[in-house]
DNA sequence: TTCTATACATAACC
DNA sequence: GGTTATGTATAGAA
């Protein structure tokens, strides 16, 4: 091949992909559509790793524009999809009033929703009974009190952010338990949602399919920053 | 490019990679193989269109064999920490953690890693004394046994999930508390690590014992119910 | 893990 | 969203 002058001189026919250096493209265009296009990429490569591995993959991907996308493998991480269904309002102040319409083709609630709400409240509520009284009891008697002693601040805010997140953790897990069942894949987003087989991917699709679980959850991860993985059973 | 005989007869020296069907690879080994090197590319991928558009993402994978790695936009926006934490409690207890935009800094003390471990170390001891005690008074007394009341088994086993758990969580969340302070990013993890920099991503290397500081992205390995590693900064 | 041959993802354009 | 030329990720083997 010529490649005849190499030293940059006229940029002309390249029509294929260049190299590029990782680092932020400044334009808003390009940037958007490169962001979409990894997006997708990304998802796609998240859907085989799923299929592949049998991994349990979940991610949240928030563009700079503001939008939240989420990919979610079907019986897994089943957290995720409180989080990005909204639950805590706190996140977004106007949290997500959908304005638009879920792009594809399969807008089915795909789950119980009414019926984790109420599961939801009532956990909830008796998590946060347990919490007030700890707190009512502050620093005295409580095993939980036990770890604080001899932390510095920042330590001693993390445990009580940790105690804090329990009944997170007990939803989540509850949530888990109950979308386990319904299980079958989908993605999740506050403005899209994204089919997992218009591809090749051969995955569980959107719909109530078969059941992973049942039996024994074989999988629990927890998300916030952190983890957690257990198998029970 | 001969490839003389296509039909299987001797694949011997296939070297290069083969088209493969996206389907469950059966066979533990090639399959773990798999999860790994494409856990890998994905991790890359996300903080490629996160040094490229500025997009926030986080990422949970659990290998079916139970461990979770995850990856996270560090001093991003709450935006990711509201979701993956709890409430806005967890973001005030952070309070700061500058968004500035140049992440590549982190002059920032580290925290005391020692009083850390040291804590943890502590924090894990008591915690698991505390787990042992629940399960020697198994349901009885205790508030944390209260919730419980109600759920059926598999609510209740989650319950008694979380509260296992109460101790990574603690863990974690301190863990994070104090990358989020050093505002850099690193990687964190129990088995790998991941090279940001040894591509063309530019971002600051992180030395060897992992740790690090990439520009403003941050993997967080996290491991399962075994115990966080902290590596010293 | 490292190496190679390829399949695949995607930057620049339309 | 589609096309094309390339840069990259990675399957298979060592």
């Amino acid at each position: 091949m010529v490649m005849s002058d190499v030293a940059g001189d006229n940029k002309k026919r390249i029509k294929g992909k260049q190299k590029i250096k990782i680092k932020k493209i400044e334009d808003p265009n390009p940037r958007q559509v490169t962001f979409s296009k990894r997006r997708t990429g990304l998802f796609k490569k998240a859907a085989e790793i799923c299929v592949l591995t049998g991994a349990q993959i979940a991610i949240l991907v928030s563009s700079p524009s503001g939008r939240v996308y989420a990919f979610r493998h079907p019986n897994s991480d089943v957290l995720f999809d409180r989080y990005l269904n909204n639950d805590n309002k706190v996140a977004t102040a106007t949290n997500h009033t959908e304005p638009e319409t879920a792009s594809t083709e399969n807008n089915q609630p795909p789950l119980p929703i009414n019926e984790f709400n109420q599961h939801y409240v009532e956990v909830s509520r008796q998590v946060e009974a347990e919490k007030k009284r700890r707190e009512t009891i502050p620093a005295s008697s409580g095993w939980y009190n036990e770890p604080v002693n001899g932390l510095n601040a920042e330590e001693l805010q993390a445990y009580l952010c940790s105690l804090g997140e329990l009944k997170n953790k007990v939803l989540t897990r509850a949530d888990e338990l109950m979308m386990i069942n319904k299980s079958g894949a989908f993605f999740s987003s506050n403005a899209y949602d994204i089919g997992w087989n218009e591809n090749n991917i051969n995955a569980p699709a959107f719909v109530s399919t078969n059941t992973a679980v049942a039996g024994g959850l074989n999988f629990h991860s927890k998300i916030d920053n952190a983890t957690a993985t257990f198998d029970a059973v």
